[in-house]
DNA sequence: TCACCGGGCGCC
DNA sequence: AAAGGGCGCCCGGTGA
């Protein structure tokens, strides 16, 4: 039996081809081509459970879903894994699709990768049978060749890292962002359960009737408008331009350096709490109103389309549906169906612990050991005051400097020298210019190559002086934030795999993954099964710490709740 | 008319 | 005095 196999779809029709790997990536035997792809594999999977290895996820494993009896258990994403390796190996920002590592072997010209597909591509009309092939595969040269050859080229690269511990690391990372491509793929397919009935009403409540015209203003925005216009008595103007508000601010005394909120919430006059309000309401109307649930949120499901990897940290990203953004008030809309339940997950104070498993400093990981967090930093070392102890620590890992920050920083920097130590040498690095790694090895894109032309004299100036400080908060915040992006990662890995071997009377009943948020993971569960759920994600973040993080003494509670309505899980 | 930019704010 | 990291999305405004 096979450790991994290779596939490639045919560019059109069901077939497709298969070849049979060891973990190396060299050929068990010849390929194969098989009529219907979704039975072979699902067959070989019954059978082997391989490991599958494909140019890219979307292509190669989205089409299946709907054909395929189950879900596959691993694969190796070669397009998730060619960035990884070559930020690795220094050489950030090169193209990534499979024809580009293919050129790359063979001393090619190496073609650029295609711009992403935005909403206007989905909106189009094209008929996505027909989506353009996004390989980029020079003409002639075979998929599956390609697949077999910069898989066995990835994974000697992977065996060529130097350090072993290093070199465990990055396997970890590589089929653990696999993993998310399966995950990704799989919420795409089924979706979150939405019910559009509940968004109707919470949009009705706040706004307004639905308006009968497509893309008229709801009737509260419009009321808003013009008692914002009253009560600065100024002409009519829109609320939305953020220079006919600075205007009419103006004209009715009122200087306003800017029309943000914070802003606005220091300003006593009946105008400032009504565009607040205008402006919530507004953003509600148009990132998630009518619109979003025509377009994202039919059929009782929302179908997020999010960007493995999208981010440099490792953080997933999202194209269209603003699925990594829905405003909280819209949770009572995602409702389990019938019979079924949600359980919410979410990893509690994640960054700050991230930073006490990565410096290993004693202090900090004594009060990562329990509960709360920020509550045991401050009996610790503020006097109890959560509030500072709080401040601090987000500070410290953002580097932020302003406000009355310093005298916190100066506290922590006494007593948990290791973990300040830690972030200020990674701002270092940036501000020298250099990159930072996460923990499983995710490095950072350098410094711009204008950054990298400044002058010691430049960077000691005022302009240089804050173009590298911003760097080096930027490394500072990386070093955790792809770290707990590490975790996280290696966190819906093992709960993947733990849902599948859930005992289920069959596919259709089994728990599944219906949403992850950077640190919240979700399942739609039978009812029947929630608290087997509820155990297997602890258990899967307790793997996910001893896989990233080995021997430490940090704890990385997770707050679960298993619950009818997103809305009522916290 | 279109592409791009920045403001502003939603989420972490 | 000000100097908080990462995104996506929509808007108005601007310039080609």
């Amino acid at each position: 039996m096979a450790p991994r196999t290779a596939l490639a779809p045919d560019p059109h029709g069901p077939g497709g081809r298969l070849q049979p790997l060891d973990d190396a990536g060299t050929p068990l035997g010849p390929p194969e081509a098989v009529p219907d792809l979704a039975a072979a594999v699902a067959a070989r999977e019954a059978a082997d459970r391989p490991r599958w290895v494909w140019a890219a996820a979307d292509s190669a494993y989205a089409p299946l879903l709907p054909r395929l009896p189950d879900r596959l258990a691993r694969c190796h994403d070669l397009r998730l894994v060619e960035p990884l390796l070559l930020a690795h190996e220094g050489r950030f920002g090169a193209p990534r699709s499979l024809g580009a590592a293919w050129s790359r072997l063979r001393g090619l010209p190496v073609p650029d990768d295609l711009p992403e597909p935005g909403l206007a591509d989905a909106d189009d009309g094209q008929d996505t049978l027909f989506a353009p092939d996004r390989l980029q595969l020079p003409p002639g040269a075979d998929p599956l060749t390609a697949v077999v050859a910069v898989h066995a080229e990835q994974q000697r690269r992977i065996a060529a890292i130097a350090d072993p511990a290093a070199r465990q690391r990055f396997r970890l990372l590589a089929a653990a962002e696999s993993a998310g491509a399966l995950v990704a793929a799989e919420i795409a397919h089924d979706g979150l359960p939405w019910r559009t009935d509940v968004h109707d009403r919470l949009l009705t409540e706040l706004l307004g009737p639905r308006p009968t015209v497509p893309g008229a203003q709801p009737r509260r925005l419009a009321e808003l408008a013009v008692e914002l216009q009253h009560a600065l008595g100024a002409k009519p103007f829109n609320p939305d331009s953020h220079t006919q508000v600075l205007r009419a601010f103006a004209e009715a005394g009122i200087q306003l350096g800017s029309t943000r909120s914070w802003e606005l919430k220091g300003i006593d006059h009946p105008a400032a709490a009504l565009l607040i309000r205008y402006k919530e309401l507004a953003r509600i109307h148009v990132a998630h109103g009518w619109a979003w649930q025509d377009a994202w949120a039919r059929g009782g499901r929302f179908r997020p389309e999010y960007v493995v990897g999208g981010v440099v940290s490792g953080r997933w990203a999202s194209r269209g549906g603003g699925a990594l953004q829905i405003p909280r008030i819209l949770r009572r809309a995602v409702v389990a169906d019938p019979g079924w339940l949600l359980v919410v997950a979410d990893a509690a104070q994640l960054e700050p612990r991230v930073l006490a498993a990565l410096s290993q400093d004693a202090g900090l990981a004594r009060t990562a050991a329990g509960g709360d967090l920020y509550e045991a930093l401050a009996v610790t070392a503020f006097q109890g005051d959560r509030d500072k102890a709080k401040l601090g620590l987000l500070g410290a890992m953002y580097g932020q400097t302003s406000g009355d920050i310093g005298p916190l920083l100066n506290t922590l920097r006494r007593r948990y020298p290791a973990a300040m130590g830690y972030v200020e040498a990674a701002a270092r690095t940036g501000e020298d210019g250099g990159t930072v790694a996460s923990r499983l090895g995710r490095v950072c894109p350098p410094a711009t190559a204008a950054f990298l032309d400044l002058t010691e004299a430049d960077t000691s100036g005022e302009a240089g002086g804050r173009t590298a400080r911003a760097r080096g908060r930027f490394t500072r915040n990386y070093v955790i934030q792809a770290s707990a992006a590490d975790w996280a990662l290696a966190l819906l890995a093992a709960l993947r795999r733990r849902l599948h071997d859930l005992p289920a009377a069959g596919p259709a009943d089994r728990p599944h993954l219906v949403f992850f948020q950077h640190d919240e993971v979700m399942v739609h569960t039978p009812a029947n099964l929630a608290d087997e759920v509820a155990a297997a994600v602890a258990e899967a973040a307790e793997e996910a710490r001893r896989l990233v993080f080995g021997d430490t003494p940090v704890r990385f509670p997770l707050s679960t709740a298993v619950v009818d309505c997103y809305a009522d899980a916290k």
